[in-house]
DNA sequence: CAACAGTTTAGAATTATTATAATGTAGATT
DNA sequence: AATCTACATTATAATAATTCTAAACTGTTG
């Protein structure tokens, strides 16, 4: 998804229709600096409190999905409560902060390529991801 | 938990009563070859039909999370619909088969050492997993 | 063999997610 | 602009995974 504005376009471009509810979502989604990593109840909260849309949970489910098949969201499994979705669709790894359940995106610089040195017959490999869990230190606290 | 048997003992080693239940989950569990991964499904089907041992829902629930938090099981997070769990409680690696759903573990051998040069101030690193998601090569059919 | 704490159980409750079906709307057709 | 139609939204019901509850049961200790 893109940088600023235009959703309407960006939506058209897939297929998707420019719905009022889809653009609002775009909104929010899209319209700031960081990756944004969610929830779809975050998702809803957001809408409902900070833009004061409200859009049926149904929607934002069924909007979030679809912008998921058309590559505009990424899902990640770190925990299986709940599914959360990234706004950085790239493969790309993941710190997970254990006290504040927060996910950090890595750049490349971050993580050196991993090295994979089995390979199974007849498969191929779609994707290798990093998860890096971290928790406050407590061991230098003089 | 152990290669083969006396799972009173071990059960009773980390203050969990050796009930019947739960010892013919440690049989279900641990009497075997390789790591297993599981669903709590999986779990209750396998006692049910292979074991003809009915053990209520709740108490399987009850039982596999008191051996994830005695470090006999680890929860391990691919899919968000429903929790999967591994016997191999040793931090390590998987493949994720895209066709099948099945998880296999790496070992030390398989993936080499990842190199995280990104670092978190007043945070320590507590694992690092890598997650392979592999798929059949439809590329090589002559 | 008591007595008690911990355990099992059926079933209800909760939470996340998906399905249904009626109503609304974007965009094309006249 | 009025009409049409496919697709979207919505409230609500249904389903699925998980957790809670409270009563009955059982392993252990004395
Ligand atoms: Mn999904
Ligand atoms: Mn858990
Ligand atoms: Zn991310
Ligand atoms: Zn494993």
């Amino acid at each position: 998804m893109p940088k600023n504005c235009n959703f309407i376009e960006k939506l058209r471009e897939v297929g998707l229709r420019p719905t009022k509810q889809r653009v609002k979502m775009c909104e929010v989604l899209y319209n700031r600096e960081k990756t944004f990593h969610f929830t779809i109840n975050d998702l809803v909260k957001l809408l409902s409190e900070k833009m004061n849309q409200k859009i049926s949970l149904a929607t934002v489910y069924n909007t979030v999905h679809a912008f998921e098949k058309k590559g505009y969201l990424k899902e990640i499994s770190i925990n299986s409560d709940k599914s959360y979705f990234d706004t950085n669709t790239s493969l790309h790894h993941h710190f997970y902060d254990e006290d504040t359940h927060e996910l950090i995106d890595c750049d490349e610089n971050d993580i050196d390529p991993v090295n994979i040195k089995k390979n199974i017959t007849g498969k191929k490999i779609n994707s290798v991801e990093v998860l890096v869990k971290v928790a406050s230190d407590n061991q230098n606290q003089k």
